[in-house]
DNA sequence: CTGTTAGCGCATTCAT
DNA sequence: ATGAATGCGCTAACAG
């Protein structure tokens, strides 16, 4: 653990008696070396400690072994997750993620994105976000480029995810099929693909099993959590009946989980609740919540997987993410 | 938003009919200009959206204009908080942040330190994790370095954090003067200051109120949620009464409510419970959680400050920040 | 297989 | 105040 931050290539080139080029060749794997020279520089490497320099390298070389991975805002437990998959399918590859924070905000994202290009990224990874299918192509364009977690239209070949409308479909039938008949909604930002997709997937559901949809009972949310809670004071305040609650996120799902606590109504034996996601403090709910897992940690895995094989020029597309019920105790069937 | 990637300095200088030093030293305010040649540079560098390249910068400046902040856990919603903080705590600064995740494994912890080495950071944010102060020392001696919401010793004039015996002590006296006698604590790992230190405040308050602290009582956890499932089914099973619990923070908080639920106890009817950190989560627990703010923002804000800070060469030291009692209604009086 | 030669784009002397 | 020259550390042709 010395440091030695000034050693320089040519430092191990004199050690090792070669060439500064020899060094280089060793060290990155482009050229046959001899079995005895190859040793001298690792030795020397070794003794000496050598690091190389980022920027040199960068500065020569055009790479910058980064990969930029664009969130919204840290702290998302759904997000992070992929996230997490993300570093863990980068670890052990030559490449280092450095990442910004969107923060569900336009022009945040833009400039965090251009902050990131101006880091000279190799490649990218977008979570969610507002970026339109242009602007992603125009990026697309220069550096290999995936979407996660976010359905964009035209975008697809670069997009890893899963099915929302099927996602949302089997949460609403398992309610169907408990005996619900009055289904709440509680949605997202219709501006977004995925809202529109899971909202899709509620009405289908409902529309097999011969229900009419009622205005009433689809409240557009935020996907924030604090947006739960008004959803049910909305639902509420106009006298609507209903003896479940479909949301389309976890954390929509807690705001309604509470929301429903403060007027006194008991989950599940008043009202039905299932969310979406299936984040890790779903399992730790108050009952445990029913939900509709997505595989973030996947989705991070795949992403990553994706973006290192572009970077060795094979082309590969995204592998299909499969959504399923976690059936926990926040349903049950209605009397 | 043209995309000239290509662009360098020695264009815009031919454009602005000046020399590439000129252009450098407007760019980096370095030297007086004429204003006409000022001018001329800075539409130039309009004109062709002029980025200036980060690694012929670094490598020539020596500066990489780049903070590393070393978590664990991207998902961790309190530490999350911090980073939120750190990031916006340096937006609009010249610096961007790169994050590196330590998981809670002190060997990937160091690899990670390594890897953001090599980026050569300028400065370093390191939130909890394992370090120890000789290693902090070493890195100090070439970065500014800020440790947030863990104690160091022999390192405390670079630490961020609260006074985590006052804030647990707050929490306990909480509970003792609600007339609970019989308070479970479920602690951390005690290889950590703040572990010790949260005990320490709980056993402080104990005394005060001439309460004799009982070992059958005291549990010791992850900081973990599943940790807190457990310290329940072990205070339950070795038969122990106790009308409240204290855990060392919400994560296990929300595990113990959990394991609660499972046995059929209610909060706060049966028993009484306390957390630590105020996740934002916290508000959203049923009932909500009674516990002990730790300003994460303002810490990550105030981890950056210090570090721009001293990249200016200022000596600053951190603010003290101070952590208070929130309560919700998983507490009550002990009949 | 290996050493030599040129840059990569910028900041920073040193002159002027 | 400003231009020319030099070098940061490395990679990638180019010769052998």
């Amino acid at each position: 653990m010395t440091n030695n931050d000034n050693v320089t290539i040519s430092d191990i080139a004199r050690e090792a008696d070669v060439s500064a080029s020899t060094v280089s060749r060793v060290l990155r794997g482009t050229a046959k070396v001899t079995k005895a020279k190859r040793e001298a520089v690792l030795s020397a490497v070794a003794d000496l400690n050598y690091q190389p320099n980022v920027f040199a390298r960068g500065l020569a070389s055009g790479q910058s072994m980064t990969i930029g991975v664009l969130t919204q805002n840290f702290g998302s437990p759904f997000y992070d997750a992929i996230l997490r998959g993300v570093v863990q399918g980068l670890y052990g590859s030559d490449y280092f993620p450095i990442f910004a924070d969107g923060q569900w905000q336009p022009e945040i994202e833009q400039k965090a994105l251009l902050a990131m290009m101006r880091r000279r990224i190799d490649g990218l990874i977008v979570i969610g976000g507002f970026l339109s299918a242009e602007e992603l192509n125009l990026f697309a364009e220069q550096i290999p480029l995936i979407v996660a977690a976010r359905d964009v239209c035209e975008f697809e070949e670069n997009c890893v995810g899963i099915d929302n409308v099927h996602g949302s479909y089997l949460a609403t039938k398992h309610l169907i099929d408990l005996g619900h008949r009055n289904i709440a909604f509680v949605g997202g930002r219709m501006d977004h693909q995925d809202a529109r997709d899971r909202q899709e997937g509620y009405l289908k559901a409902l529309e097999e099993a011969g229900i009419e949809a009622r205005q009433e009972l689809i409240i557009e949310g935020t996907f924030r959590r604090q947006s739960g809670v008004l959803a049910v004071e909305m639902l509420l305040s106009n006298r609507n009946s209903f003896s479940a609650i479909f949301a389309a996120n976890d954390q929509m799902a807690y705001g309604v989980r509470l929301g429903l606590y403060r007027r006194g109504l008991r989950v599940p034996e008043d009202v039905s609740l299932v969310g979406f996601d299936d984040e890790p403090a779903a399992a730790f709910m108050i009952p445990p919540l029913t939900t509709v897992r997505q595989p973030a940690v996947e989705m991070g895995l795949e992403a990553a997987r994706i973006v290192l094989a572009r970077l060795r020029d094979e082309s590969v597309s995204p592998a299909q993410l499969t959504a399923e019920l976690v059936i926990r105790e926040s349903t049950t069937v209605h009397r």
